[in-house]
DNA sequence: ACATATTAATAGTATTACTATCATATATTT
DNA sequence: AAATATATGATAGTAATACTATTAATATGT
């Protein structure tokens, strides 16, 4: 993908301060990133991070309330970074059918970084995506943060994806679970092919996980 | 479901002490359930436990080595009863495509209550799965877990499954794959449909769950 | 009645997830 | 250049968590 430089735009709602109105800031995100990958979402603490980025913890907590709503940020940023490439590689294409081709893709194919965004590594951000983004939902939280806006993000990407099912197959019963299923299912099955292999099919080159989904999904909307 | 009185056996390895062999594990097991129901995993602890069973902290150590390890337990004992179930409810049926219809509605279907279990409430412990079991084996030692056969009860419910799906086409090149993904996907289903219902298609009282992805499994596997 | 196992009570530890306060450095305005 | 505002840092403190260790009390089996 091409160097554009662009920018995502967060709801102010997900930081205490806008973590990209600084440098600090940013390597809160940056760094964040990387030691989630590492330590996991429990050992991650805002005295490590600070340790990490020769910075206070109670800088840290100026920018995010708790480690909680930097996950929060940190997802909504991945679902509008996806959202966005969802937009921009189904654009121009008129035949539903192709679109649909490629938005299973993007939502099931390996992530590979984007240089349009210098200070998020995207790769190590799917994989937080893949193994931590279940922990920020599934809290006594949720209903309230949904109110919030929590997860607009992933819902829109989701809506998006229906709409062009619901083109294709205009009687189609079930675009939403179609669409959060492969979604959340390629999570799993990216997840379990290094981790619980015997739970799926994966062969190393053979892209599997893509072409399980996609066939998966064409057939599910023939009528 | 009739009441057996049946027994299900748990891997030693899970516990340090059997919660069966007493009334005060029965208790830890029973009560955590409906618990960890209420607090959420992460608000729930073994002081409030022991606070609420009228028994020591210290003694709830004695059965399980943290509240981890209960949960793991937790998730065993619900999917050998899915297994048990799964054996049972397609024993003696000799067409495979019936056989499979039948596994998918065990997997994705509202559970019911088993009274041939006594001091173990399915229903409250099937939303225990729904919620929790992703932060059971989303950690950092997932794979020693693996290699102790932490997981083993729900690849062996994938992988009969798995087989029936086999038997109707042979040459399917996914089954893990679909299989895993219609059970984690129901689960989805079933908590999104509560908290973030636009992920979704559930209208009340319409099995939606089931038969989109009855549907799913059997527009898949033809070939 | 006595040994043994089980459970309870109490205390203690390192760490977590913060909050509060105050000092200092840096940037902006006048 | 001085005054002011803003951002960051340093330090300390708190309640709770997830345990461990030790000792005392109680129940059970022979």
């Amino acid at each position: 993908m091409e160097n554009l430089q662009l920018h995502i735009t967060i709801n102010p709602e997900l930081y205490t301060k806008d973590p990209e109105s600084s440098e600090l800031g940013q390597k809160i995100v940056s760094t964040s990133i990387a030691m989630i990958n590492s330590l996991g979402f429990e050992a991650f603490t805002f005295r490590k991070l600070g340790v990490q980025i020769g910075s206070n913890e109670s800088s840290i907590y100026r920018y995010f309330e708790s480690k909680h709503a930097l996950l929060v940020y940190l997802i909504n940023w991945y679902w509008s970074w996806i959202e966005y490439k969802l937009v921009f590689e189904t654009a121009n294409i008129t035949i539903a059918q192709d679109k649909l081709t490629k938005a299973i893709t993007l939502l099931t194919e390996e992530v590979e970084e984007d240089n349009s965004f210098t200070f998020i590594n995207e790769v190590l951000l799917n994989k937080i995506i893949i193994s931590e983004s279940a922990k920020a939902y599934h809290t006594k939280d949720i209903d309230k943060e949904n109110e919030k806006g929590f997860y607009k993000t992933y819902k829109r990407v989701v809506q998006r994806v229906s709409d062009i099912v619901l083109e294709i197959n205009p009687s189609f019963e079930f675009p939403h679970m179609l669409v959060s299923t492969i979604i959340e299912g390629a999570h799993h099955q990216r997840f379990f092919s290094k981790h619980l292999p015997s739970l799926t099919d994966v062969e190393e080159g053979k892209n599997n996980i893509v072409r399980f989904y996609s066939d998966l999904v064409l057939k599910a909307i023939v009528s």
